[in-house]
RNA sequence: GGCGCGGUCGCCAAGUGGUAAGGCAAAGGUCUGCAAAACCUUUAUCGGCGGUUCGAUUCCGCCUCGCGCCUCCA
């Protein structure tokens, strides 16, 4: 196996990834904030930390990795007095439409998925751990992180700090702060807000602290890698290895892997451009969440992705053809044996595909390695050579390639039903299907192929695809 | 202005100092009762200009275009 290279945002290249203790990783990643659906711009990052993952377990790596949810913020906080709920109450929706969201795309419950809400405490503490510290300085009833005493600041982002001393915006957060690029660790609440009673006063978190007091608690003080999408690298990033390092004298985390951000037909996503998609709305004009998941990650990530609906049905043929690969094999009948080349190609691929993967998560590289292996095959089994004895080691390349990917298992039809869409009848059932494709078959060898055809007219109405092999045998499968 | 990512076939996209993977689409063909699937064939000189080199898409410089961050936006 070729060796793992990651991107380190921290060194500005491509580095050798060793985690701290071997066949272990431990891994923090930026979820979302939960004050709405999330789009999938967002989904362009987390799919990309779930091919992250899955990647590093195919290895063999004991992972453990934790991602947050932002779930008290501005906005929120808003929202929720708007709404007339409590933060926990106007949260709730959209913390499950995000669960029910990572269920459709295939994407891994980490091994922790925890709301900052439930970790106030942790934070309380790695505030005070700072005071002891004189990082802090109180202003207003809020406290404020003093960048001036952490000479490192900027070493992850290569931010200018003396352009950012010099810009106008100051006083944005309507607090008085020693310095403009001080960020707040803990702000008073303001009249009529939500705020939390304790021993540093009353007020909320900083967005900031709250990934460092839940990194820190459930993986140690130094983690093998943080990710998150890039925009998130200055100020987040920064100031959660300043609040960290503060505190423990330690490395925060070793590798920073930043996914590049997905726009949309060439332009920035945004609601105001009206290009602005969540996955319910591309659902609702009846993509599937494959395809989706097939266009998220085929891009490798460091790469802009520019989401098009064109790209989509793109993505949604190319899983076609990848399942259609693995009904032939399954269904498919082939002579006895084994063919020694067949045996040669399939390792070839399954080493072109992690050398792929290795490569930084090179994934249009580990795919091409999938598709160069199914047109081989393909043409094995229309000269007839593929035997046998070669189905289950390619079956075992597909299953191995589907552990990153996860994308071939024909279950949109399910995902769509559980979010609410697609049709609620789930169409004809196998046994039903049989009995229609051997009525179909009688009437062909009668050759009364008037009866044949409507048949598989039918089945086609109810969303059944019938396909007659060369050597007569029939298969079927649902669109 | 600073920092960063990128401009490769109609679309998506990999990649290398020695004349460019893969997917989708299109056209033609093979197979098929018809279809579907599959296969075959056809379709690029890599944003522009210089430089280094025997040779650059790949290295260097300049330019240009697109996008992002530098204001709690993945």
């Amino acid at each position: 196996m070729a060796e793992i290279q990651l991107h380190n945002t921290l060194a500005g290249k491509i580095e050798k990834f060793v985690p701290q203790k071997a066949g272990e990783v431990r891994m923090y990643t930026c979820g979302p904030t939960v004050y709405d659906y999330a789009h999938i711009g967002n989904y362009r990052t987390f799919v990309f930390q779930d091919i992250l993952r899955r990647f590093l377990k195919l290895r063999g790596f004991k992972l453990n990795h934790v991602m947050n949810l932002t779930d008290v913020d501005d906005r929120i906080i808003a929202n929720a007095a708007a709404a007339g709920k409590s933060i926990r109450d106007y949260t709730e929706k959209f913390v499950q439409a995000f669960f029910d969201d990572c269920r459709s795309l295939s994407i891994e419950a980490p091994e922790h998925w925890i709301r900052a809400t439930d970790h106030i405490d942790d934070m309380v503490k790695l505030i005070e751990r700072l005071q002891q510290k004189t990082f802090t300085y109180p202003s207003e009833g809020s406290i404020y992180y003093r960048i001036a005493k952490f000479p490192e600041y900027g070493k992850l982002s290569k931010v200018d700090l003396t352009g950012i001393q010099a810009g106008a915006r100051v006083d944005n957060d309507r607090y008085e702060k020693e310095s403009a690029r001080d960020f707040a660790l803990w702000k008073a609440p303001k009249p009529g807000e939500h705020f939390w009673e304790t021993p540093i006063g009353p007020g909320r978190p900083g967005w900031h602290i709250e990934c460092s007091a839940m990194a820190m608690k459930f993986l140690g003080d130094t983690l093998d890698i943080h990710t998150g999408g890039v925009d998130l690298a200055f100020p987040h990033h920064e100031n959660e290895i300043a609040q960290s390092e503060a505190a423990t004298g330690k490395p925060f985390a070793r590798y920073w892997l930043h996914a590049e951000h997905l726009l949309v037909e060439g332009e920035k996503m945004s609601k105001s451009l009206g290009n602005f998609y969540t996955l319910r709305d591309l659902f609702g004009k009846g993509y599937k969440p494959s395809a989706l998941r097939f266009a998220l990650s085929s891009v490798p990530y460091r790469k802009q992705l520019n989401f098009t609906f064109d790209g989509l049905q793109q993505a949604a043929s190319s899983v076609e053809r990848l399942r259609n690969f693995a009904d032939r094999l399954k269904q498919g009948k082939f002579p006895a044996g084994k063919q020694k080349g067949m045996a040669a190609r399939i390792a070839k691929a399954a080493d072109e595909f992690d050398a792929g993967l290795s490569e930084d998560l090179n994934t249009a590289r580990a795919l091409a390695a999938v598709f160069d292996l199914v047109r081989e095959a393909n043409i094995a089994m229309d000269k007839g050579e593929f035997r046998q004895g070669d189905v289950s080691a390619a079956q075992e390349f597909l299953a191995t390639f589907d552990k990153v990917f996860a994308v071939m298992e024909d279950n949109d039809g399910e995902k769509l039903r559980a979010l609410g869409f697609g049709r609620p009848e789930s169409g004809p059932g196998d046994t039903e299907i049989d009995k229609l494709v051997a009525e179909r078959n009688a009437a062909k060898k009668k050759r009364d192929f008037v009866t044949a055809d409507r048949i598989r007219k039918e089945l086609a109405d109810r969303g059944i695809i019938i396909e007659d092999a060369k050597d007569g045998s029939v298969r079927w499968k649902r669109k």
